[in-house]
DNA sequence: CCGCGGCGTTAGGGAACCGTGAGGACCTGT
DNA sequence: ACAGGTCCTCACGGTTCCCTAACGCCGCGG
């Protein structure tokens, strides 16, 4: 069970980790709004803890931003009690709200209530292109009606593609997402997982018309 | 939206009402637990909302009577602010938490956020694929008319991926539903308990229909 | 014309993963 | 103490997946 936790008092962020940690969770931390949303697109976590009163980028509009994109269950943990800022932060996309300061215990009954919903509630977008649909919620890639079997890998460098849709992807950025930040360097495997996919998804797999590749720089998903 | 409320006291009673109504809600009260009971299983309502110090049964009997039987979101509205009661209801089934005295804004927003959530209608209650049905409710398994016994293990792991249907259920996910959020990795049990609910449920358990297995990444339920 | 670098594709060995049987640890009620 | 049941570990064969190596294609510049 993966949480991220931002929080730009450190203190905070420390004992919120040993808290977690403690409790089997797989804790990572973040100290401002930025890399708060980073840190989410990068590990997908099950949850998301979150303090409005970060630099940069507000609370406010980290859970704006990843509502833009996905589901995960987010809890603000902030100083302010006022039912004016608990509206903002709830009608904002927040799923709960707790006030400093609070009980350890509370705030993980509370992490378990939200979590408790999460298998039923994912509500993805369903990206169409051709004949083929994917849903990235729950893993299911059809092609005219019938499903496709992707490898692990191959469901990884899709779902990088095309939650990137329309932008160019570098071949760095695919390496470090889908095998992992000690990969830099292509040697042949992106290639090759590329080229599958394109067997298995693309009307003409020797002329691509949605996984686009970009000499020397990546590739590109392109819905239409 | 249907919203039930329950609460001993008749002036909250009557300021939630007329609060929520004004708001659009469709509303119906309750003064006691037992009431609360009889109410939901009348009216199917689409949010709770239930006091803790209720006289007959006590709300926290009442959201474990609901969980037997339903997910409907349940908000606690409570005047005990100790951290002990709040772990009690959440741990119990609910999935929000307010102390008394609360804005009418702060429960309006909590109320539209539970909403957010709900999944679709797709709670069935009894799920059917080949000659089995499955009664999540009641517990009960029944293949070509005979009950089939389960063990709690398998219970849970058969749980989680009906409430899944057709959705990919990772290994990491099934772990920590089943066996806690602490277990992530598999060391053979996953397996084990997998291939018996196929031996128990499955028409042919060497050529799994229903019970699919996506290597790498998980198992998937399909219902036809 | 030809070498060269980047890309697409195929094939095969090795590693990881999966299904399943056997058996031991533990718990519970008799 | 014993029996029945549940949970988990271990081990083995079969399957799936991943990555390496190698080759062909194409465009470009020498």
């Amino acid at each position: 069970m993966k949480i991220l936790i931002a929080d730009d008092d450190p203190q905070m962020l420390r004992a919120l980790r040993i808290t977690l940690t403690a409790r089997g969770y797989d804790v990572t931390t973040a100290s401002d709004g930025t890399a708060a949303l980073d840190a989410a697109i990068r590990i997908h976590p099950d949850i998301v803890v979150i303090d409005l009163g970060m630099p940069g980028l507000t609370g406010i509009e980290v859970i704006e931003a990843l509502r833009g994109w996905t589901q995960i269950p987010v809890l603000v943990v902030s100083g302010r009690s006022e039912s004016w800022d608990k509206v903002e932060a709830l009608d904002a996309g927040a799923d709960d709200y707790v006030t400093k300061p609070f009980s350890a215990d509370e705030l993980l009954a509370r992490i378990r209530a939200l979590s408790r919903r999460t298998p039923a509630a994912s509500n993805e977008p369903v990206v169409t292109f051709g004949d083929v649909t994917v849903d990235l919620a729950a893993h299911v890639v059809t092609r005219a009606g019938a499903s496709v079997r992707l490898t692990p890998t191959e469901w990884r460098l899709l779902e990088v593609l095309l939650r990137n849709h329309d932008r160019l992807v570098t071949r760095e950025t695919l390496l470090t997402e889908v095998w992992g930040p000690q990969y830099t360097t292509d040697t042949g495997y992106l290639r090759l997982y590329l080229s599958q996919l394109r067997k298995k998804l693309e009307p003409e797999p020797s002329v691509p018309r949605y996984l686009l590749t970009e000499a020397g720089m990546g590739y590109r998903f392109v819905s239409q």
